[in-house]
DNA sequence: AGTTTAACCTGGGTGC
DNA sequence: TGCACCCAGGTTAAAC
């Protein structure tokens, strides 16, 4: 589930019932993520106040007054607000009880997700080398045209690597190449200021729109099962292999770069 | 330093 | 039905 769009809804979706709210209790079912959960994580947390909920790239930030909880939902994790009696699922691995009476529930499959504290996260080393939010107005044209200069990398592997800019994942990064009609595999030193400059545009307007749909499954992420299932109707290339180019009908082809599906079209994408 | 590869996990789907 | 295999929205650390 989680790209950016959908971590950003989730945390439109928990913050009205966390902010100012106290922890009372947090339960550890499964320490067993991508590192594992830091003893200290529930008694740094039960008890104090959460100041706010922020968003970094991917990550989580669960703001107290003296540190901060900080959560990513790796491939599979989803994080839903309890305010009923509904039971546990299976991969429910934690827990966070608020003084309300509201429950955060972390749900991870695949347990690639973390939940990590840190008392000055904005240094940690997660979070310290990161390059910029996607929809920042240093994120543009000439900032990837100067950072691409003599990179020999394809520029689908380039804006996927969140040294270049967070958030571009492999389904945004297919959908953004496809609009501006730049091949996956051209190399990124090789592309001109102003087709940089409609890549970031494109970036921009396909991650700010999901967000915009992501939005339209907030009430439901509530009480649901955290599931939004808006994208497929507005893909242009991601899951379309082999159908045919929604503007000139040639087969979308389907090729893999590093492990991860890539689709685009040979006509429109040079 | 830049770039590629392997690894962390479970579950669902497919083909034999 | 069972089993082997491939695939999945991410990211890091190690290896070229």
């Amino acid at each position: 589930m989680p790209e950016l769009p959908e971590v950003e809804t989730t945390r439109r979706g928990i913050a009205p019932f966390c902010e100012q709210e106290t922890v009372r209790r947090v339960t550890v079912r499964n320490p067993a993520l991508r590192w594992p959960v830091p003893a200290e994580l529930a008694a740094r947390m039960e008890g104090r106040v959460i100041r706010a909920v922020e968003r970094r790239a991917k990550y989580l930030l669960i703001r107290f007054d003296d540190g901060s909880a900080i959560v990513h939902l790796g491939m599979s994790g989803s994080l839903r607000v309890i305010t009923d009696d509904s039971p546990l699922m299976t991969h429910d691995h934690i827990e966070v009880e608020l003084a309300s009476g509201t429950r955060l529930r972390f749900n991870d499959p695949r347990r690639f997700g973390c939940w990590l504290w840190s008392e000055d996260p904005d240094h940690h080393a997660l979070l310290a080398s990161l390059g910029p939010e996607p929809l920042a107005p240093e994120f543009n044209g000439p900032y990837l045209y100067r950072l691409s200069r003599g990179r020999k990398t394809p520029i689908k592997s380039f804006i996927m690597d969140n040294h270049t800019v967070v958030g571009v994942g492999n389904i945004y990064a297919n959908e953004a190449l496809f609009k501006t009609g730049i091949h996956p595999k051209r190399l990124a030193g090789r592309i001109s200021l102003d087709r940089y400059h409609r890549l970031a545009e494109a970036i921009k307007e396909t991650l700010s729109a999901a967000i915009l749909m992501g939005g339209t499954t907030l009430r439901d992420f509530v009480n649901s099962d955290g599931k939004p299932g808006y994208f497929a109707q507005s893909l242009l290339v991601y899951g379309r292999g082999g159908e045919p180019c929604r503007e000139c009908g040639e087969p979308l082809r389907e090729i893999r770069m590093n492990q991860r599906t890539t689709v685009y079209c040979g006509r429109c994408q040079r």
